[in-house]
RNA sequence: GCGGAUAUGGCGAAAUUGGUAGACGUGCCAGACUUAGGAUCUGGUGCCGCAAGGCGUGUGGGUUCGAGUCCCUCUAUCCGCACCA
């Protein structure tokens, strides 16, 4: 083998490691275990741009590194094979999105292998294949049938709730979810109720349940979308409107576990940000809860007489209770079940109109639009609590019906929103502590200061008040503390033909959990893949689809995040056909210890996958706490976008520095044919019909130049690089390398091929020290002296730390400096090359394995357990250059050898003629030595 | 508006965590070898300056013998949430 040929040597350890199954983990091992995760690709048609890899060749990094420190390291790959994209493929062709996702996987399979990743393939799964989703559905059945004990703070099996009801009816029940959606009866009540009214009567308790909701609507894509799939009131896929709508859908309970979820995040290695939108996104709030009684008649409240209210009362939220003398009105959303029974008469005509208005926006135009001030007045008042005042009830649609109570009691004075209200409707504005300042310009929310015009609690402070007022309200049942979560319950069901079939069958109207036997509920053809006539989704069309051939099927299938909400377990033990995952392999290979994915998920799958951990560990299915105990993400990599000018009105093109003297409209070039900016205007002619006869005016020099934007890479923007070419040329080593080297991992960077030419000579240079004469290789066993040893173990120690920190830019940078060293020394020495080999491995797999082949060694049989025991000592510096400054400023350098301590230094830099030199004749006040770095003379 | 992150040569970046800023790679300049090639090798390259020297890590201040690094101020860019009471 004269030179190094990448393709050659990459083809053959592929196809070596294949036929071998050498990346195969063993799921009972004496070795520590490790498992890293990459999160698995949904597999689209366009194949896998070089931005996919990046996580992917980090993790690889640490897999065979973990390896080589001796740990049974799992690391596999899968596919999210249900989605969106493979079903809209299939409604404009017809093509089954099974064969559509087969094909994409295939060639995904192979782009994977061709940069030598070591999956264990032979765990690979498919979402999207019966048996996973049999144990996806399962898990949901799981759900179904469970409630949640806020007692206990765990859920249970549904068979605890009806065992409560028996004996106690709904009494004393202290279950997660909405109160308002269930019904009270006595034990006596419930053993009289037929099945159907006791299904009914548990149905709103559990962890799986179906509920009309408001959910945000895409006629677009013909399905609802849960809140992490809309971006700025336009669906993510597709971009198209969303509205709100209020549908039966099946729902899951994460609130339950809203506080777990939050308190879970202090006890995972995650990214800071990350964990911070994860608790944003729960947004647990402490306040209270606060009942305002209406006053029944109006003239009691214009004569502001104390009313006994036995009519309706409002209940507020607020976090504020110490504000609430400064409450002069209330606010309620437009949607408040209250809003029509308090409204007089006299109000009804602008109520009515004002609820009209507020439906007729969409969300879009209500998010767009947070400054404008809307609102109507019910002529209802309601009592404050505390004061006895009357306060006027408004209702506007900057009071959200889905949180709180859909009721707030507005402190102008306190609460910048209530502020503006007022002022904007003229109502009064109470100022309520001596600390607030400027009332007339706006609110002051400030929480310093003593109370004022407030009655029981004038004088003290923040917590006093708040404590005082809360008792004050317990005592007399006007309210109570309370927490409060931003977290909705998550929507369940698409209305979609390519996701898991809901396994619930309608008996009677009423739903049943179709039996654990006859899983998997197998998703059945249809004829076409669009939603019914009648508007019923797509498996509507399904013919003769019956459950034990009678009853209906629920049409709604799952969401995206069902499947991968637990994909993780089933890679320990994927063939498993009696469990979703063996005890003993669950209970060997724990959590995951490695997370690498996009921070795009996090408070989608991330938080997702987090509650189904915890739902199973309640049923005693799982035994860690937590699924990932690390996660690190990887920037995604942008596209460098390359456009031509073309002149308005012509098929005339101008080049980027003559642009501004026409009126152009930029078009993207595709960047296949864009050299360092610079168009191939032959290639560009011939890319499409209309540009055969294009002309072009050019820069002085005679070339095109393109203009530059970044961004993200896809194939609309003709902005795609394969990493297939790349390979081709340079090798997957090198573009694994490339990669690396292209900065920090964590960081969003744009595209650029240009540098990839650095690595690729490096391994050629690494090369070259095993064949320094174009031939076989050729090193020799002479031993090693000092300069090569430290050329080697500086290295070792560097890539270690850097591994460990998941710096592995820098690593790279290292790896080149030891080659150039080890190059100067003309350095061909087994003793160094071998273990070189070794540290170079997870980056450059394939050649290393060349490399290993020819010295004679099987893969791994260096540990590196044998570099301690030389790495220390061949670190040390023999001597050390000390540059020595006067007052901080550098004036001269000492030479030490590497052994001087401290003292050593200071007496040797004293008894120069230093000061004296730089004429300063005083005595050093104190000298200040940095061991290995340098000394400052302070005078 | 709230929360988070980032800011260093022409470009990607590094800096042992408070100790000679710019390693490494690109790009550029010069040279070598070459039957001009997107090959290889050598040297140079933060900015200003012929030089001595001066100035330099987004802005302004502070702590320190010493600050890219710590503290305060401001600015810009990016991300997330967005009337959450």
């Amino acid at each position: 083998m004269p030179a190094y040929r990448p393709e050659e040597i990459e083809k053959k350890w592929q196809a070596h490691w294949k036929e071998q199954q050498t990346f195969k983990a063993d799921n009972a091992s004496a070795k520590p275990k490790y498992y890293v995760l990459d999160m698995f690709p949904y597999p689209s048609g366009a194949g896998l741009h070089v931005g996919h890899p990046l996580g992917y060749i980090a993790s690889d990094i640490v897999t065979r590194y973990k390896r080589l420190q001796g740990f049974n390291v799992l690391h596999p790959m899968g596919f999210d094979s249900f989605g969106l994209p493979a079903e809209q493929y299939a409604i404009q062709t017809g093509q089954h999105p099974e064969k559509t996702t087969r094909e994409n996987i295939a060639r995904y399979i192979e782009q994977l292998s061709a940069l030598g990743f070591s999956y264990d393939w032979s765990r690979e799964v498919r979402t999207s294949d019966p048996s996973y989703y049999k144990w996806t559905q399962w898990i949901f059945l799981k759900l179904f049938n469970s409630w949640y004990n806020l007692d206990t703070n765990r859920a249970e099996p549904i068979k605890t709730l009806m065992d409560k009801f028996a004996d106690n009816g709904s009494q004393g029940i202290n279950a997660a979810g909405d109160p308002e959606e269930r019904h009270e009866f006595t034990a006596g009540q419930w053993g009289m109720m037929n099945e159907k009214q006791k299904l009914a009567a548990v149905h709103p308790y559990r962890l799986a349940y179906q509920q009309d909701t408001y959910v945000n609507w895409c006629a677009g894509l013909g399905t609802v979308l849960s809140n992490d799939e809309v971006k700025d009131g336009l669906s993510e896929r597709g971009g198209f409107p969303v509205e709100r709508r209020l549908m039966p859908q099946w729902n899951l309970r994460i609130t339950a576990y809203a506080d777990r979820l939050l308190q879970g995040l202090d006890t995972i290695d995650w990214p800071e940000p990350i964990k911070e939108m994860q608790r944003n996104w729960i947004g647990k709030s402490i306040g209270a809860e606060v009942t305002f009684p209406v006053l029944s008649d109006d003239s009691a409240a214009i004569s502001g007489e104390e009313t006994t209210a036995a009519g309706p009362v409002i209940k507020v939220y607020t976090t504020r209770v110490d504000t609430i003398y400064g409450a002069t009105f209330l606010v309620l959303a437009p949607e408040h079940e209250l809003v029509a029974q308090l409204t007089t008469p006299e109000q009804q005509e602008a109520i009515t109109e004002y609820i009209a208005a507020t439906k007729r926006r969409s969300e879009r135009d209500r998010m767009a639009d947070t400054k404008t001030v809307s609102g109507a007045f019910t002529g209802a008042y309601a009592q404050n609590p505390v004061s006895g005042q009357p306060v006027p009830i408004w209702i506007a649609d900057y009071v959200l019906a889905g949180y709180g109570t859909g009721a707030v009691m507005a402190v102008p004075s306190g609460d910048q929103r209530d502020w503006v209200f007022a002022t904007h409707f003229n109502l009064p504005i109470l100022q309520i502590s001596d600390a607030q300042q400027g009332l007339d310009q706006q609110a002051d929310p400030t929480k310093e200061g003593r109370y004022i015009n407030s009655d029981l609690i004038n004088g003290l402070g923040y917590a006093d008040a708040t404590e005082k007022l809360i008792a004050f309200l317990e005592e007399r049942g006007l309210g109570r503390g309370k927490v409060n979560y931003r977290l909705r319950d998550a929507i369940f069901g698409r209305q979609r033909y390519w996701g898991e079939p809901i396994p619930i069958y309608y008996k009677d109207g009423t739903a049943y959990g179709v039996a654990e036997a006859d899983l998997p509920l197998v998703l059945p053809e249809i004829d076409e893949y669009k939603p019914t006539e009648t508007g019923e989704p797509p498996l509507g069309r399904a013919k003769d689809w019956k459950y034990k051939g009678q009853y209906d099927y629920e049409l709604s299938t799952m969401p995206g995040w069902a499947g991968s909400s637990w994909y993780y377990l089933r890679y320990m033990d994927p063939t498993n056909e009696a469990r979703f995952v063996g005890e003993e392999a669950e209970q060997y290979w724990g959590n995951v210890d490695l997370y690498m994915g996009g921070a795009e998920h996090a408070t989608g799958h991330l938080l997702y996958a987090r509650f189904w951990y915890l739902f199973l560990k309640d049923l005693g299915l799982v035994n860690g706490n937590e699924p990932f105990q690390k996660l690190i993400n990887q920037g995604m990599i942008l596209g460098r976008s390359n456009f031509v000018y073309r002149i308005n009105g012509t098929n005339k093109f101008v080049t980027l520095g003559k642009k501004d003297q026409y009126e152009t409209t930029a078009l993207h070039a595709d960047v296949n044919f864009v050299d360092n900016d610079v168009l191939d205007i032959e290639a560009f002619k011939k890319w499409r019909d209309e540009y055969a006869t294009a002309e072009f005016i050019l820069e002085d020099n005679g070339t095109y130049v393109c203009g530059v934007e970044i961004e993200k890479m896809s194939k609309s923007k003709y902005n795609v690089v394969s990493p297939d070419t790349l390979i081709s040329r340079y090798g997957a080593d090198a573009l694994r390398l490339y990669e690396m080297f292209l900065g920090p991992l964590e960081q969003f960077k744009p595209w650029n091929t240009n540098g990839i030419t650095g690595v690729g000579s490096f391994l050629k240079k690494f090369w070259r020290l095993f064949h320094p004469e174009d031939g076989a290789l050729a090193v020799t066993d002479e031993p090693a002296t000092p300069a090569e040893l430290k050329a080697l173990h500086k290295a070792i120690r560097k890539v270690q730390e850097d591994i460990e920190k998941f710096s592995f830019n820098t690593s790279v940078s290292t790896f080149m400096i030891a080659v150039n060293e080890l190059t100067a020394l003309s350095c061909h020495k087994r003793a160094i090359l071998e273990p070189l080999v070794v540290l170079v491995s997870p980056y450059a797999p394939h050649l290393a394995e060349e490399l290993w082949a020819e010295l004679g060694n099987q893969p791994g049989s260096i540990s590196s357990a044998s570099y301690p025991e030389f790495r220390e000592e061949y670190l040390v510096e023999d001597s050390v250059n000390y540059p020595v400054a006067i007052n901080g400023k550098v004036r001269e350098q000492f030479q030490f050898a590497a052994t001087a301590t401290a003292a050593d230094i200071e007496a040797a830099v004293l008894a120069s003629d230093f000061l004296a030199r730089f004429g300063e004749g005083k005595a050093a006040k104190k000298v200040i030595v940095v061991p290995g770095r340098m000394v400052n003379v302070v005078v």
